[in-house]
DNA sequence: ATAATCCGGTTAACCGGTTAACTTTTCGTT
DNA sequence: AACGAAAAGTTAACCGGTTAACCGGATTAT
């Protein structure tokens, strides 16, 4: 037998009305005393409990946070986006709302937001995350999809998208140029690794890596640049085959601690010590980084932070603030061990 | 405007139901293809998408299954916890599953299942995880209640419940028993450091510690038993406490191996060495734990596979399976170098 | 004495789809 | 020519709540 809202009425003799309006404000004053008990007891005796579909359908609320993210990968054993998933969950549980994550099709994004809101609006609002999988064109036409839906929305791990939406990026500030950081340190053939090449980020990097050597007056060589995936294993194949080929370097900047940390297995099985032989940096400041041996110099990107901003903005725009906004967040180099000036030999 | 089903009937010039028909089967004979045609059409013209509410609601079908983890904390955080979400993921994804997170009242168990059940029923299934937090007593409970709403479900990390209900539960064979091993290797005086004092696991951590030490005829000294929370922070601390009162001891098995990357601070920084002067277990074979150093030695417990096995028993029921079942995975003793035979000095 | 307000409700429309049951038209068979 | 069946829809009830509007009687204010 299904007990719902009706069921209880019969019970205590009012109509589905009455019980509703108690329900939902159990302080309520158009429901007497002795009706409340009565209530109270129903729902106890019948076991009952609201469908929150029913409830959503009607007032258009459901507390959830759609989470949006472009990949069907193994997304929790991220360490990047298992602390902006933390972020967001401190801002979003203690005001009472869930997180939801839905699979998209296939690992690409093009399309993604559109399927999504074809099979599962409801939600009270979208972070959306940008992946190594997306293109800027992409994340543009999907922030684009969102804005037309009305729904609040807000976009994290992505360079400026030129909309008016919320937006959380981070910024390196020159203080934190690696590249540059390293010639500081005496270093002039320095490996670049990034992520996935076509990923936007890579872009920025490679820029910044060609800006830092010119300004120093070193030439680029393009056997410098690696693209890897993010990813530990395929770090340390790209990294042992540089190394059989020459190791006439003194620096490498990962684009990601993980990476990092197959660089490092590389160079140990290379016979090279960290950083006697070469100077490593990684990006992300993951929280193995600091447990790795040695302690991995890297660039702390304000990770946490950037789910709680996204977060609040979101809930903001629920609450009805209209005004949307770009907030941008700076990263900080973290110095340990792995790095060192050049040592002359 | 609002575009509903009923305005892309009213724009193709047929009635609701015949729209609905459509969505729901785009291969159906009880619509005529001019029709179809003209339906795609108003639909991308209206920029149509169903509302998911209004669907579950008359279909009863949301396609998410809500993960129930009695534990407001940064669940994203935990190596542990990450592993068991991929492998849920993993099987959830491919037959268009979504995973729900709603926080719950307080940190401790005993009524988030009816709490949850209160304010969000209406998905089509759960997986209810055990925590650091939750006894024995209260998941029983919890188990009962989601047992009595009749929605499927499975119960991870956690003993044995004596319930008839879907349950992924890991057993540690006689071959990964760590005092054992230990004592094996020559050791004599062990600490054990286990989580949290109310954790079921504990219970059985110090049960098995006590037999191996009984078996092996070595007196159990209390002060070798540490509790601490699973933490790293918590772990160094007590270590370091521990090594201030006496450094008597020649092995420390850890219940987390984030437990024992604390416990190498605590000892590196007390100038011993891993393993020459202590050799460390850890548990759980967190993806760091060959990136320590030295590597730990550790038991592998089956966590993706727990994830797997768990989701792929809530999709079974929904199907229809009827047949609940236990599952049993074993772990595995994973021997890196953090561990080595007694040097007698 | 009369109007305004409060109390404790009720009615019925609505949210946006789904679905069983029924109807009409068209076509193929015998 | 007659009949059965398939094709293409329609109707209306239903899912389980929410909410605006209304109502009669008892108090209180003027």
């Amino acid at each position: 037998m299904k007990k719902g809202i009706r069921e209880i009425a019969e019970r205590v003799g009012v109509s589905k009305a009455t019980v509703s309006i108690y329900l939902s404000d159990n302080e309520t004053r158009r429901v007497g005393e002795a009706t409340k008990e009565k209530i109270r007891q129903a729902i106890d005796e019948l076991d009952f409990r609201p469908n929150a579909m029913a409830r959503a359908l009607s007032s258009a609320k459901t507390n959830i946070i759609a989470i949006l993210i472009p990949y069907n990968g193994p997304i929790y054993r991220s360490t990047y986006l298992d602390e902006l998933l933390s972020g967001i969950q401190s801002v979003l549980y203690p005001r009472g709302y869930g997180m939801l994550f839905m699979p998209t099709q296939g690992d690409s994004s093009p399309d993604m937001v559109k399927n999504h809101l074809e099979t599962g609006i409801g939600y009270d609002g979208y972070v959306l995350f940008g992946t190594r999988y997306c293109t800027l064109e992409d994340m543009t036409h999907n922030a684009n999809l969102l804005l037309e839906s009305g729904i609040p929305f807000s976009v994290v791990n992505m360079p400026e998208i030129d909309l008016d939406i919320d937006q959380v990026i981070d910024v390196d500030p020159p203080e934190t140029d690696v590249p540059e950081y390293l010639i500081r340190l005496g270093h002039r053939r320095i490996i670049l690794m990034t992520g996935r090449q076509e990923a936007p980020e890579t872009r920025t990097a490679l820029d910044n890596y060609r800006a830092a050597m010119e300004k120093a007056g070193i030439g680029v060589r393009e056997s410098d640049i690696l693209c890897g995936d993010y990813e530990r294993d395929m770090a340390r194949s790209l990294m042992i085959k540089r190394i059989e080929e020459d190791t006439d370097f003194t620096a490498v900047y990962c684009y990601s601690d993980t990476m990092a940390a197959g660089v490092y297995e590389a160079i140990k099985s290379a016979g090279l010590s960290i950083p006697g032989d070469v100077s490593v940096v990684g990006r992300n400041d993951s929280f193995f980084a600091g447990l790795m041996e040695p302690p991995l110099t890297t660039v702390r990107r304000p990770i946490y932070e950037t789910g709680i901003r996204a977060a609040e903005r979101v809930l903001r725009a629920i609450d009805g603030g209209a005004e949307r906004r770009k907030v941008f967040l700076k990263s900080t180099l973290i110095q340990r061990t792995s790095t060192a000036p050049l040592q002359i030999k």
